[in-house]
RNA sequence: CGCGGGGUAGGGUAACGGUAACCCGUCAGGCUCAUAACCUGAAAAUUGCCGGUUCGAUUCCGGCCCCCGCAACCA
């Protein structure tokens, strides 16, 4: 059975459209976790609608390394500073490749080439704009924390996290005068021109926000620093995590580089996925910083929450950290996908164990999706029916499809499956009602060209349903759509019960 | 009086001014195309507590209790 690709030529309706997609970048120090996982998938799961609607698609992803830990941690480990992060930083990309995480770029701010020129620029124009003040700063020093910590942090004069007296130390610093620019990033959130999702997180950073906003430490000593970018001009400092770290968005595109064709393509970012944690950064300083700079601002973050473990957050001592990369070996990339995406929230902390894990992936993949191909393929493949395969702009085109479309605006994934999994279940009650495979082989013809007509419709509503999947779990959707092409139905379970 | 989120059937979640929906589990039927899957039905929630607004509140307002996160350079 021939498949009737509709012509491409009618208007598709994002055609012209750009989609530039970010997530946080990552502590090399930190062990893969599910966080990482989560964020990584969130914001694939974006990039690939966007890619599915036709739009210009950048994705970005990487990872933040100038960090007095790392240097420590190889230390530690008896290696060398950049084999170490190398080491990490494969790990990393070892999980993104295995889950499927169709990032176009991995930037490092160790990228001497591709990240500093960029941050030396941005850097330069903060200067230009006179938002950048040399000042001297007291404080208490953890050496821990490898930071300033204040005195509300103490605990019987001691860090709380590090139990060690922190010393009374003096240096000084470059200053970002992000006080200046307070009033003007309030107005930006509250009137969406930044829009941050969900409305809670915006409501949050505007309360935060009405009592003025500090200044920030935006260098450190070159001699306190191993790794990092000295300030442009003065070697005796180098740019700390702020500037250095935020302005990857920037940097990766080629801003402050001979070739900016990515940048002038892509800026401003459409969406920066984060994580509740690092909420304050990205609405407070990141804006002030692209204000000070001059250069236009993202349009929208989306703040999701963190994945919790039997109510509580992941901790190797509690003994309740679900590894990514063992449960892709376990149940694949794309049980992983559909249990982020399906079942924790995007806009509030979610929860997740091997056994809720087990029984998503029991209902909604195995005896789901699954179970569904097979069952309709087995019957189509057997008596030969088939039917014309609607095109992917014909597929957003229909109105059934509007509700999954305006959830992904609102950038509701959960919502997005929830429509997908409720076209599931009414297939599956479609033919258990109309009972397709015993009208087919009644031996009144009339029935069996009824049966049949039944057999082809829900073809092609598989067919929908396998497109529509396709951001979500990818390698599934294209599994299901070559098997629809072929009208075969799966040798081998698509998800095996567990 | 720091800020935010949450407390809904046995477990997990949803909804939202008009007598609560979904998933898992339990029980009883059905079907046989399918991965012992799938479909139908049943039992099961005074929607944390107290008060208020309202014809009517799980949904709005006030107070209280409990849980979680954040608390400004710990990403």
């Amino acid at each position: 059975m021939a498949v009737h690709w509709q012509n491409m030529s009618h208007i598709n309706r994002n055609e012209g459209q750009k989609f530039y997609v970010t997530t946080p970048i990552f502590y090399p120090n930190a062990k893969l976790h599910m966080g990482h996982a989560y964020s990584a998938t969130i914001s694939d799961i974006f990039a690939r609608y966007s890619r599915l609607l036709g739009k210009d698609t950048y994705f970005l992803t990487g990872s933040d390394e100038n960090t007095e830990k790392a240097v420590r941690a190889a230390a530690g480990a008896g290696q060398q500073v950049f084999p170490y992060l190398d080491g990490i930083i494969g790990g990393f990309k070892n999980l993104y490749k295995r889950l499927d995480i169709s990032y176009d770029q991995f930037i490092r701010t160790t990228d001497k080439d591709n990240h500093w020129p960029g941050v030396e620029a941005f850097w330069k124009r903060m200067v230009d704009s006179g938002d950048i003040e040399k000042r001297s700063y007291e404080g208490l020093y953890c050496v821990g924390h490898e930071s300033f910590i204040t005195e509300k942090d103490l605990v019987d004069g001691k860090c709380p996290d590090h139990r060690e007296t922190p010393q009374r130390i003096k240096e000084e610093n470059y200053f970002f005068i992000l006080s200046r620019y307070a009033d003007k990033i309030r107005d930006i959130i509250a009137s969406d021109a930044i829009r941050i999702v969900p409305t809670s997180r915006k409501n949050e950073i505007l309360a935060l926000l009405k009592d003025g906003l500090e200044d920030v430490s935006f260098s450190r000593p070159a001699d306190k620093m191993t790794l990092g970018i000295p300030v442009p001009g003065d070697n005796t400092q180098k740019i700390y995590v702020w500037g250095d770290a935020l302005t990857n968005y920037l940097t990766a595109l080629g801003f402050g580089r001979k070739d900016h064709a990515l940048y002038d393509r892509f800026w401003p970012a459409d969406l920066h996925v984060i994580g509740k944690d690092i909420l304050r950064f990205h609405a407070a300083i990141w804006p002030g910083m692209l204000l000070s700079a001059g250069l236009p601002l993202p349009k929208n973050i989306l703040v999701h929450g963190l994945i919790t473990s039997g109510g509580l957050k992941m901790s190797k001592t509690l003994g309740n950290v679900i590894d990514p990369v063992r449960l892709i070996d376990e149940y694949g990339a794309d049980a992983v996908r559909y249990f982020v995406a399906r079942h924790i929230s995007p806009f509030e902390d979610g929860d997740m164990t091997m056994d809720s894990f087990k029984e998503a992936y029991n209902a909604g993949l195995a005896n789901g999706i699954g179970n569904l191909v097979s069952r309709i393929l087995k019957l189509t493949s057997d008596h030969r029916v088939s039917s014309d395969l609607p095109s992917k702009e014909d597929v957003f085109a229909d109105e059934t499809v509007q509700s999954y479309a305006q959830s992904f605006d609102e950038f509701d994934i959960q919502k997005a499956c929830n429509h997908i999994w409720t076209r599931i279940a009414s297939m599956d009650r479609e033919i258990q009602e109309t009972q397709p495979f015993k009208l087919v082989k009644s031996a009144d013809a009339a029935s069996a060209a009824r049966g049949k007509a039944i057999l082809s419709k829900l073809y092609r509503e598989l067919w929908i349903v396998a497109v529509l999947l396709e951001p979500i779990i990818p390698a599934t959707a294209a599994t299901i759509q070559g098997l629809i092409r072929s009208n075969k139905m799966p040798s081998a379970p698509l998800f095996a019960r567990k």
